[in-house]
DNA sequence: ACAATATTGATAAAATATTGACATTAAAAT
DNA sequence: ATTTTAATGTCAATATTTTATCAATATTGT
């Protein structure tokens, strides 16, 4: 009940600064105005200070932001620099380029399995892990109790799995399928990623860009 | 300007009212009243009914909404059934992913191309079409006048490439890089999947759940 | 050292989104 | 046929999000 007030609007742009700094820094510019980074990012100032203030402000008046330190913070706030462990089922095309995305760069999580029911790619590797088959799930989680679990099969069977997961403990879900986990799982975390929603979405804009008077 | 008065917020919402309305459908399940399906979707009815009504109410008082019409109609407001000329750039596992769903089910596109710059698989088939070197991108696009450019690659050589396709007449964007299209091209659509802003915001809610008071 | 300038942080205002209330209408029951 | 029940569509109220304003404060230049 503590950070509880910030709102997910907020937390949802956080990654975005995130990479904006990170690019302004490794360009060495040190020093930034919300004015200027709002004209970069397309925003306007009045919400990145607010966004900032929203974990009390980083920044000096008269100056602005320090890019390496508000950088820092605002890792710091997404906690990137832990280690949450995190399985991976599925490994089809986009479990393998998720497994990328979460060894790539630290975002706050660790890969420590990667399961799938295809028997024929048991051992193999993916970004230095063995993939297991999905019958050794039970037995991972109790041994290795991960925290997270990112999901890269079809619908099918997930109440099953999810079913499973929760009962192993599992508290956050990276959902790459059209299963509704958090409705049937209301106690854990789930961040969706619905690909299909993404691309009707861009249909719908696309069939209706004509009708809209644009700049 | 004429149906420009309808927020992304509801817009953003119909392909998730579109998959459970799939879903209902395919149960055989042929009405359904908007309290209902607000308890299964965990929405407020009041919402569903707001949202249905931006484009004129599909439902009848005393009786509720006809799925299969209503599943028809909002597919109809989405376009799903149309077929935009979609090339693919970037042909690794993000790539195949992707052009798997695309090509899966009826989303509003069709894919015409898929192009990389990795000469060792040039010619080999991602669901049934051929991968082209990317060199031979801009006489593609000339002949085959794609709409929609879909980009599966690393943020790297963003800007050549995004200013040449905006130059060939490309529309619409599904980004999955970090470069930001919009800012640089604002005059296109741009519906960016940034997998590891999704990622770190789970990050965020992951570390904080705890001082969150969960029902 | 002092004045001028720049910029934040906080608060207020405006805009947008969500929810609630209810009159109206259709279906179902008697 | 009439009454009761159910559910929409509309509008009002509430909540949330975004933007604007401005006093307070630090930096910069002289």
């Amino acid at each position: 009940m503590e950070k509880n007030e910030i709102s997910l609007s907020v937390i949802k742009r956080l990654p975005r600064y995130y990479r904006f700094l990170e690019n302004l820094k490794s360009n060495g510019i040190i020093r930034i105005s919300s004015r200027e980074l709002a004209e970069r990012m397309g925003l306007t100032a009045s919400q990145i200070r607010h966004d900032f203030n929203c974990f009390g402000g980083f920044g000096q008046q008269g100056y602005g932001y320090n890019v390496p330190e508000l950088y820092s913070k605002i890792g710091e706030i997404l906690c990137v620099n832990n280690e949450v462990k995190t399985i991976l089922i599925g490994a089809g095309n986009l479990g393998k380029a998720v497994a990328s995305k979460i060894s790539q760069r630290k975002s706050g999580f660790q890969l420590i399995g990667i399961f799938d029911k295809n028997e024929a790619i048991s051992g193999k590797l993916v970004h230095g892990i063995p993939v297991r088959h999905i019958d050794y799930l039970e037995n991972f989680c109790i041994d290795n109790s991960p925290v997270c679990a990112v999901i890269c099969i079809p619908s099918n069977d997930m109440k099953e799995l999810t079913d499973l997961l929760c009962r192993l403990g599992i508290k956050s879900f990276w959902n790459f399928s059209n299963y509704d986990i958090a409705m049937a799982h209301p106690e854990v975390l789930v961040e969706n990623v619905h690909l299909t929603d993404s691309l009707m979405t861009l249909s719908y804009l696309t069939n209706n860009s004509d009708k809209e008077q644009r700049c």
